[in-house]
DNA sequence: ATTCGACTTAAATACGAAATGAGTCCAGAT
DNA sequence: ATCTGGACTCATTTCGTATTTAAGTCGAAT
């Protein structure tokens, strides 16, 4: 094992370097040559450790991912009834969101890349996120909370309008507060709009 | 008026022509040769009716703007309750979208086009409609059937659920059923999924 | 007032030459 | 055997330049 820790922290430094630099100047603009320097190796030695320039991107989405999903699932746990979990997922997911989309949403610096991982890496998070709400949907259904005709629908129509609240956050530039909105669509989703 | 009117009938050659020709072969591919010969007048006269090949884009994109506006309204008009008018609003915003978004959503055909004007075209519609959902809303809190804490943060967050709808309708190829998860985020809408 | 042919000019395209950078190979170090 | 990196290949990108295209103007004709 203790090989194999070695070579994960190389694996590591590569990944971190790169990280940096794909940050920085984008997948494009980023050389095999500077992931190199910036790890201190030759270039053939990142081959020795990685497919290809796309492979090390790709460990860097991964990479990003998880750690979302490591908050998310860390902040879900916090909240101790449905409803805050609820609150915990979006808040949580919006303010991670800015830095994620650097790497896998396609309009911020380097546009339309048609990469199939990146395609790949949405899908799954879109699992996740759907199975995260499911979770959370059907613990409040349990709980007596939630009343809800169709989990997996209800689950998607959250994450559907999820993704409406991404849209102002990639094309606009100033920050705009949002936090009004959210609060106003998590009312919506919790209460409905119809007098009761 | 007569005169005017010959004028207009003129100008809607055109941009009747030009319509087509974007819609097959998007703005960039389409030359103001192509529109002439196709309104059956030489190029210079195109410049007689239009100041230049944008201001074709526009009124092209202003005219079907128009016309999506036009249909939502009278099928808010056609729905006697404010639930029906949401319902009506959605749906037909829905259906008519896959056209539009041909002209001024920038993911389709020619890629994010910055003009100035369809960021325009799009605060346009945006305001409007702010304003169709904030009538609705308003209406339904006098009618009793709604209940709203503010109704113009509800607008927005009703408006970015629609925006998150169009992004599957936008980059998904096969145009995928939706209809049972729009029906779900109208429920959610109307009833919340909190036990009552 | 309206139309169009002839023209100008800026931008797009085409293309070959030069440079860059992803990925390979192999010899050598550990 | 596990690693490392210098030297290489070759496909892609970039660059400089010649050529074409197409937006927009002008002035004469109707």
């Amino acid at each position: 094992m203790n090989i194999n820790n070695e070579k994960d922290a190389r694996q590591q430094i590569i990944i971190t370097a790169a990280e940096e630099l794909f940050a920085h100047f984008g997948l494009r603009k980023t050389t095999m040559e500077d992931i190199a320097s910036k790890s201190k190796m030759g270039k053939s030695t990142l081959y020795y450790y990685f497919k290809s320039k796309e492979d090390i991107f790709a460990e860097v989405i991964h990479k990003e991912s998880k750690i979302l999903q490591g908050k998310l699932g860390k902040n879900i746990q916090l909240a101790d009834t449905p409803q805050a979990k609820i609150d915990a997922y979006v808040y949580t997911r919006m303010k991670h969101l800015k830095k994620l989309s650097n790497y896998y949403l396609t309009l911020t610096d380097e546009y339309l890349e048609q990469y199939a991982f990146v395609e790949q890496a949405r899908q799954h998070f879109l699992e996740y996120e759907m199975n995260s709400l499911i979770s959370i949907l059907q613990e409040g259904i349990e709980d007596g909370a939630f009343q809800v005709a169709d989990v997996e629908e209800t689950a998607r129509a959250i994450a559907i309008a999820i993704k409406g609240l991404e849209y102002p956050l990639l094309i606009q530039k100033e920050p705009n507060d949002m936090e009004s909105t959210i609060t106003s669509m998590l009312n919506i989703l919790f209460k409905g709009i119809e007098s009761r």
